[in-house]
Order: C-alpha cells, then structure tokens, then sequence
DNA sequence: AACTCCTCCAACCGCCTATCT
DNA sequence: AAGATAGGCGGTTGGAGGAGT
C-alpha cells in the first residue's frame, strides 16, 4: 500500500488538529533545514510558526534528530559498532540514546531498530526450530563473508591504482629529465600525480566522496578510491530524499 | 508466479522530566 | 509551590522490499 492510499486510509499525511502527520515532503525537509540554519535546534514548536510548517513541535524534532541533521552517519552498522552496541547495551539495557551517544552519527531509533532485528529474536531463537536459526545464521555469514570479499576487492583495486600512479610517476620523472624545460608540462604533471597539493588531497575525497574539479584524467585515476559505503549512504538518503518527494 | 517470511526503518504514541511562568 | 509547556526517551506500528519456498 503507497503512503497515499494509506494516508486516505488512516488519515496519514492529512491535517489533524491543525498538524500534519505521515510521511515528511521534500519540500517540509526543506523548510525545516532552513529553520535549523537560521535559528538553531531547539523550540520546535515554533517551527510551525516561524517556517510554516504544519507539524508540530515533536514531529519536527524526531524528523531532524533522525533524519535531517548533517552529521548522522548512514548505512550499514559495522562490525565494530554493533559489538559497541552489544557491550552498552549489556551495560546500560535499553537505554538506546545513552547507547548512541558513544557512537557518533548513529540515533537512537537506528541503534533501537537494529538491536531488536538483530538481537532480541536471538532470544526467542530456543522456540524456533534449530534448521531454520541456522539457515538464518548461516545467511548473516555469508553477508558477512561477502562484505569482506568486497572490502578485499577494494583494498587490491586501490593498491593496483596506487602502482599505475607510481608507473606514471616514474614516467613522467624520466620525460621530466629528458626534457625540463617545458615548465608547462611539470605544471601537468603536478596536477595529475600530486592532486593534494592542489587541495584535493585522498583524505578530502575519500571523507566527502566528491569529484574535483580536475581534468578526466584526475577522475579516472581517483575514481576508484572514494569510500563506497558512503557513497551508498549518501545514495540512500537522495533516494529517501527523492521519494519524499512523490507524495 | 505467487506467497510467506524477514529485515529495515520512518514515524507515531505515551510517559517522564526539566524548565518556565 | 503548582500548573503548563517543551523536550527527551523508549516502545510500538506498519509499509517496503529482498530472499526463500
């Protein structure tokens, strides 16, 4: 069922009270940003007032806390965080927004979600039978394995686009000697070997996952060093953000 | 192809606490 | 001090979509 035709079935996405309610418009995520941008967080019952939006003050927390706010991390929980997770959890019980506080990007609702897919079941595992939890774990180990084979795949894909810079290097430096009075032609061969010092260093890409604005030859050569997964997350979110806006 | 099961995740609700008047 | 209001938190719901049967 679309959210339109739930919407007309629950009353979702009309107006009650004043509020709407359901799912959040492109345009709503907009009005909200600006709100944050020129007052800050907090007073989210004014936000109907000063950006007129007609949700209310909750509603509009919940949506930038979960959703909005540019430092939330996306996609896949690691490893590493779903053992944090385990561990606090353990710690402190269901106490999830103690829990997302330790890890940065991560909300609350999303460490709550995850933990109940992942872990409350385990729970209830002993009622299920014994075939289908193994069929469920051995699922989960060949995701994992496959993450790993794909991380593997990069680490060689970069370690062979490292010796193509090197080769290139070594080129360019015997041109260079052979003929080192085309200053022009240095100049290039900066641009294209040593990107950082023109201020696209691998850390900025590989952290925001951007093109420069170089010639294709730098794109071919840094292309494959952007970092996947948040590439993906970013994905997500336009598609999230692109589906907002059918409705 | 159709159905079922499972995971993911956005969004809501109700309760509690802190702050304001 | 007491009531009102806002914000924060945990629990719950339900649709989407992928995987399995």
């Amino acid at each position: 069922m679309s959210w339109g035709i739930m919407a007309q079935h629950m009353g979702w996405g009309a107006i009650e009270e004043g509020w709407r309610k359901g799912p959040w418009t492109a345009e709503e995520d907009k009005l909200l940003i600006e709100y944050v941008k020129l007052h800050g967080e907090g007073r989210w019952n004014n936000v109907s007032r000063l950006a007129g939006l007609k949700r209310n003050g909750k509603s509009c927390r919940l949506r930038w806390v979960n959703y909005l706010r540019p430092d939330l991390k996306r996609g896949q929980i690691t490893p590493h965080e779903e053992r944090v997770i385990l561990e606090l959890h353990a710690r402190w019980g269901n106490r999830w927004s103690t829990i997302a506080r330790s890890l940065p990007g991560r909300t609350d609702n999303e460490i709550k979600n995850y933990w109940r897919t992942h872990f409350k079941k385990k729970g209830k595992t002993s009622s299920e039978s014994p075939e289908k939890a193994q069929a469920r774990l051995l699922r989960r180990q060949q995701f994992q394995l496959q993450h790993q084979q794909q991380q593997l795949r990069q680490q060689q894909l970069q370690q062979h686009q490292q010796d193509q810079i090197d080769n290139m290097r070594r080129i360019l430096a015997l041109l260079d000697e052979s003929d080192n009075k085309v200053p022009t032609f240095t100049q290039l061969r900066q641009e294209i070997a040593y990107p950082e010092e023109q201020g696209y260093g691998y850390s900025m890409i590989n952290e925001y996952a951007t093109v420069p604005e170089g010639s294709n030859e730098d794109n071919i050569i840094w292309d494959g060093l952007w970092n996947l997964d948040d590439i993906t997350g970013r994905a997500n979110y336009q598609h999230n953000l692109a589906t907002t806006t059918l409705f």
